[in-house]
RNA sequence: GGAUCGGUAGUUCAGUUGGUUAGAAUGCUGCCCUGUCACGGCAGAGGUCGCGGGUUCGAGUCCCGUCCGGUCCGCCA
């Protein structure tokens, strides 16, 4: 037996036992008559101790211990003189008789500590140790309880769990696929899929009606701190529901994840129409844990008219309003003092090229007195005027945006999301779950000119909006619905189709030919036409859902060998060429 | 495809307007130390300043190119 305990449960009342350890040699500490060694597995971390006077030879030995070896040690269980109430196992520690050696150990090229001084590219190359390191061990430990309770709810809610293939056929919409060549097929080439969609769609016609997946989907495009070419999804469907029921049973799913997992019981999800979320928010993802909603001065809807108080503003000929298609502000609470310099560093933060705007307009209320950039274009009854539109008091402090609607809203969101980090009001520790409901069913591309599934072609249009799909498709809502946590999308689905002839229809205004349709989607049109239930479902990002537990951005550090930004795995070193047999084989010809 | 920040000791970083022998901390090695837990003390080893080219009397420092890494935009149904 290598070990009767692991190194984090031993306490007061083991004293005088006989135990074995064994696990990592974390830190030595000789102090000549006696030496401290401190034991890690992924328990914790228990204290030896070698004394000179007891047995001098095993204390020699203890000396000679590298950080990181893996030893084994037999020893009395005894109470600490100097107790140590910073770690569990501190009121005890193992007075030492029998030291083996199970492995050695080359010195660490970053140290093993929770607070590592190794930078990412090296932990990622030696993810083995940093795996070691309890923060990053925690992570996957949530995500082990994560994975765990996810199938312990959606079990109890009657969800079967089916795998589905991983060699598929490459789909013509939305993300690159991963190709995989195919050697009896010369010539051939299967896709790694992008999600189950068309498979768990075709359980609903197999008559479970109620699937999940906790599954690996694949996606060939550029990466970000939360994207990675391989991620991991919660995958469901449903049969004989309604948009409603979809919403009911996730939500409650994350309420049992956040209970369970967090001990945070959730209040109950706020649904947000998608038109709303971009009007207030200016983002389809608004972090809802602060208000600072959008306030429009200028509004394309609204007839042109410069500003909504007519003639009397003083100066007219602002000609950034004037010339603006949105005129949109937002109102930062208690900012007015900022400084010249402050308000310049805003400035600049929005004329960023990702940013795009060309500058920005304030305007500070304290007291009395209302000091702006615009105060040549606009007299003070007017800024006061805007003040009242914003609910602006005294100290409030409002930033403008002017420009085309769409660049504008998107810019402000980015702006707003800097001021709520800015004034603290992103507590890594608060939580505001968000249904936005309602999307567009279609999005124009005006490279290629022609219509995009918003969500994917299987998606259903609203029945009341139906009549528009020949009229004025972009017009046309979907039953589709995104949940937004902390302004981060987690999951998202819909409702689907499940008429063929629809289905048709939906793949013709996409530009299909009735033969394209055919050939890529043939399996899916074939079962509906035996009987398809009405149907719909949702995905969520299972690495994002166990970041946001984690308080992270990163969902790096929640996957146990990630990829880096160029998809590259940096601890087995790939991709990487294949030899020329291997190629031979496959077909295949590199023309690098 | 684009923007931007970075690359100096095993590691994390500093390095002034371009100017002697490139520093600190930590880790590592050796010696001392019987209650440490960020142990302490003394000594020591450790560098192709990412790579290539250029400017200059002289380049870690300036310029051009390139590679690698981070973040973002495009992209991600």
């Amino acid at each position: 037996m290598y070990r009767t305990h692991t190194c984090g449960e031993l306490r007061n009342t083991d004293i005088n036992k006989q135990i074995t350890l064994a696990g990592w040699v974390q830190k030595s500490r000789n102090l000549g008559g006696m030496t401290f060694i401190d034991l890690r597995d992924r328990y914790g971390i228990t204290q030896l101790v070698f004394d000179m006077e007891n047995n001098a030879d095993l204390c020699k030995q203890a000396r000679a211990l590298g950080r990181e070896y893996v030893i084994q040690v037999k020893g009395k269980v005894i109470e600490r003189t100097n107790k140590n109430p910073q770690i569990q196992t501190g009121d005890i520690e193992i007075m030492v008789n029998e030291l083996n050696v199970l492995n050695a150990a080359k010195t660490p090229p970053f140290t093993i500590e929770d607070e590592s001084d190794g930078g990412d590219d090296l932990r990622m190359k030696y993810r083995y140790l940093d795996l070691r390191r309890k923060p990053v061990a925690a992570n996957i430990i949530l995500r082990h309880r994560m994975a765990s309770e996810t199938r312990k709810y959606l079990d109890s809610q009657s969800f079967i769990e089916v795998e589905t293939p991983v060699l598929i056929k490459s789909t013509p919409e939305g993300a690159r696929d991963f190709v995989v060549p195919s050697r009896m097929n010369p010539g051939e080439f299967y896709a790694l899929p992008q999600s189950p969609q068309t498979f768990k769609q075709i359980l609903m016609v197999a008559g479970f009606d109620k699937y999940f997946q906790i599954v690996k989907c694949f996606r060939d495009e550029d990466l970000r701190a939360d994207r990675q070419p391989e991620f991991t999804q919660i995958d469901c469907e449903m049969s004989f529901i309604e948009q409603q029921d979809i919403l009911d049973t996730f939500e409650g799913l994350v309420r049992h994840l956040f209970k369970t997992v967090k001990g945070v019981e959730l209040e109950k999800v706020p649904v947000m129409q998608y038109a709303d979320a971009m009007k207030l928010y200016g983002s389809d993802k608004p972090d809802t844990r602060f208000e600072m909603t959008f306030v429009e001065l200028k509004s394309p809807h609204a007839g042109g008219q410069v500003l909504p108080f007519g003639e009397d503003l003083g100066g007219a000929g602002f000609k950034v309003f004037d010339e603006a298609e949105l005129v949109v502000g937002i109102c930062a609470k208690g900012c007015a003092n900022y400084s010249r310099k402050q308000l310049d560093e805003l400035t600049e933060f929005v004329k960023k090229p990702q940013i795009g705007a060309k500058g920005l307009v304030y305007v500070k209320f304290e007291n009395d007195d209302v000091k702006s950039s615009v105060d040549k274009f606009y007299n003070t009854d007017a800024l006061k005027k805007w003040g009242d539109k914003f609910n602006a008091a005294s100290g409030d402090l409002l930033l403008i945006l002017a420009g085309e609607a769409e660049k504008t809203r998107k810019a402000l969101n980015t702006l707003r999301i800097e001021m709520g980090e800015r004034l603290g009001l992103r507590d890594k520790n608060v939580f505001k779950p968000l249904w936005v409901v309602d999307f567009p069913l279609l999005e124009w591309n005006p490279d290629d000119k022609r219509w995009y599934a918003m969500h994917h072609p299987f998606t259903s249009p609203k029945p009341e909006d139906v009549h528009l799909l020949d009229t004025d498709p972009g017009k046309v809502r979907a039953n589709a619905y995104d949940m937004v946590i902390n302004g981060v999308e987690l999951g998202g689905g819909s409702v689907r189709i499940h008429d063929k002839t629809l289905q048709k229809k939906m793949f013709n205004i996409l530009g299909f030919s009735d033969e394209e349709a055919e050939m890529k989607f043939s399996f899916l049109m074939n079962a509906f036409e035996f009987g398809a239930p009405p149907h719909g479902g949702i995905a969520f990002g299972f690495d994002r859902l166990c970041a946001m537990f984690g308080g992270s951005e990163s969902i790096r550090d929640f996957i146990a060998f990630p990829k880096n930004n160029s998809g590259r795995d940096m601890m087995i070193d790939a991709p990487s060429p294949i030899s020329d047999e291997q190629l031979k084989e496959l077909n295949l010809k590199v023309t690098l």
